[in-house]
DNA sequence: AAGTAGTTTAGAATGATTTTAAAGTAAATA
DNA sequence: TATTTACTTTAAAATCATTCTAAACTACTT
């Protein structure tokens, strides 16, 4: 599919600096990345973006689901382009990330949810340390 | 214990501020808290602490492991008083944490570790919306 | 073609955290 | 005990990621 039909049918107005960014972010491969990082791709690839309009549009995918963003790897805010259910190896000496499958984690036991409240998703980190 | 003999223990020198604050925070409660928090309750107990202050204490008493630090709530650092292995409740909206005992949680299966990497501690976060 | 509603932009503002450098204090040494 | 030394606290400035602002721009509708 292309980045237009993708912009469009996730009820985004297909702006030239979505489409820019579709097309880095988009292509199946799956990535974690800052604004900064996805900034400086977007230069490489020859084009330039305000990093207001980066975080823009990085909010409004994200709101609409064709990415997503992950909260406990760095202070800076690291979206991930997996869009799946899926759990995180993460270095913390680095801040790498990592994806496991949801199949590769099977949770034997959880707790009772307290009242008030229900089940909105399992995450599991598995945090690395290098060996040697 | 008394809070000093806890900072001596921890190889920390106890100077004022910090018998402030692990009066305040050692108790043997489990809370989460961010730095302003704590700030806050310092005043409350009718004393004065410059926020940098707050921090650097902050980062000394987790450094030696008094404290934990959690890192998927919210954009500003949290603390935990609750230094054993354990898992979180999360509550996306508000921020909210709630602790997990570490044998409520019972995994049947995790991936293989990344080759270069040893397993540093698996985490449970399970995220909660308000039922109504 | 004209209107309007949403978008981009530079730059300012914000908010959490860290740094700076001077003054203060606990511990070590004489 | 007095002196020295190293560490700590502080206010204020600096930093850094992110959001806001308001003007210019652009996609879509009429």
């Amino acid at each position: 599919m292309k980045s237009l039909e993708k912009i469009r049918n996730a009820g985004l107005r297909p702006t030239k600096q979505r489409l820019v960014i579709a097309d880095i972010l988009l292509d199946g491969q799956n990535r974690h990345f800052t604004a900064e990082d996805l900034q400086d791709e977007i230069s490489s690839s020859g084009n330039y973006m305000s990093i207001g309009t980066v975080y823009n549009c990085l909010k409004k995918f994200r709101e609409c689901g064709l990415i997503k963003q992950v909260k406990y790897s760095k202070d800076t805010a690291v979206f991930d382009t997996n869009t799946n259910h899926h759990h995180h190896f993460l270095d913390e000496e680095t801040g790498q990330l990592i994806d496991i499958d949801n199949n590769k984690v099977i949770l034997k036991n959880i707790p009772e949810i307290p009242n008030g409240f229900i089940n909105n998703g399992v995450e599991v980190i598995i945090k690395l340390k290098r060996n040697n």
